[in-house]
DNA sequence: GTCCTTGCAAAAGTTTTGCAAGGTG
DNA sequence: CACCTTGCAAAACTTTTGCAAGGAC
C-alpha cells in the first residue's frame, strides 16, 4: 500500500524533473536531491530533517536552500505542505464541534458549521496502528479581503 | 450565528473559573485574562495576538506566561488548539487525493486512504466569503510506539 | 554570458527553560 | 504558608533576507 520501491522513486524524479523544465525553473542536484527525498518516503518530513538526510550524501548543501527550494515546489504545485497553519499556534475556546476555513494568503482562521461537514464519525475507532481520538477539517480558500487587494 | 456577545462571555468566563476549580488549577487573573481573551472572538488568536490584546490593559503580563497558559489550557480540554502540527512545515510529495493521521504525542504523520473520508465534495465551491481550492482532514489518536512506551 | 540558484551570515520570529519573587488556596 | 504560577532573561528552535559567488541553460 505505502512502500515506496526504487523504481517508483526513479519515475517520479524524472517527471518532476520534465515538469520543472516546464515549468521554466532550472534542475540543480540541490532540487534534484530535495525532491527525491521526499518522494522516497511517506513520513511527511520537516525542512531539518529533509536536510539532515541530504547532508550525509551531500555535505555542502545549506538549509537555507532546503527552506527555499520546499517554497519554491509548493507554490509551483510540485509538492504540497500537509500543514498550511504551522506558522506560529493557533487556539480556539470553542469546544462544540466545527470545522475552520483557513485563508491561503493571510492565514486567517473562521469557523466552519456546515452539515455536510459533520458527517464524519470516526472517534474511538482503530485505523491502523491508531486510536482515533479525534479530527479536524481545515478547508482552504482565498478569503474577499485577499481577493479584493 | 458567530455573534460573541457580553452576556455569553461572561458566562464562558463563570464556567471556566468552575471548570478551573474543579481540575484544581490557581485561577490568577491573567488565567482570566487570557481566557477571557480567547473566548471573546472566533479568531483563533495566536499566542502573541493574545498577548498583545492583553497588555493592552494588562501592561506587566509576560509573554512566557501566555504560553504557559494556553499549553496548560490546552492539555487539560479547556480549550483546544486548531493547528496540532505548529511545530514545523510538513511536506508531501504524493499529490494523489489522501489524509493524513497524526500522532498528538510524537507529531509523526502517516497517509490515511479511507474511502468513508473521501466524501466530501468542496473543490470550487463558495462557503461565506471564501472560494474554496481544497481541504485537509487531519485525523488525531496516539500510535502504536506512543502507546507502548 | 545571462540570470536564476546557492551558501554563508545575520536577523527575525516562535517557543522553551531556569530561577527567584509573588500570589492563590 | 506551602506550592503553584508569574516575570525576566537567556537559550533553543524555525524561518527569512541580503549579498556575492557559482552553475544551469
Amino acid at each position: 500500500m505505502s512502500f515506496i520501491n526504487e523504481e517508483m522513486i526513479r519515475e517520479r524524479v524524472n517527471e518532476f524533473i520534465d515538469r520543472s523544465k516546464e515549468l521554466g525553473i532550472k534542475v540543480t542536484p540541490q532540487r534534484i536531491a530535495i525532491y527525491k527525498e521526499l518522494a522516497s518516503t511517506d513520513q511527511h518530513p520537516s525542512t531539518e530533517t529533509i536536510y539532515k538526510k541530504i547532508k550525509d550524501y551531500y555535505p555542502n548543501i545549506s538549509l537555507t536552500t532546503v527552506y527555499r527550494t520546499l517554497e519554491t515546489f509548493e507554490k509551483l504545485g510540485l509538492i504540497s505542505v500537509v500543514n498550511v497553519l504551522y506558522n506560529a499556534a493557533r487556539y480556539d475556546a470553542n469546544l462544540t464541534p466545527h470545522n475552520h476555513i483557513v485563508c491561503i494568503e493571510c492565514k486567517k482562521v473562521e469557523d466552519i458549521y456546515d452539515e455536510s461537514l459533520s458527517t464524519l464519525d470516526v472517534s474511538d475507532k482503530t485505523l491502523g496502528d491508531y486510536h482515533i481520538k479525534g479530527y479536524s477539517i481545515l478547508l482552504n480558500g482565498v478569503c474577499k479581503d485577499c481577493r479584493d487587494s
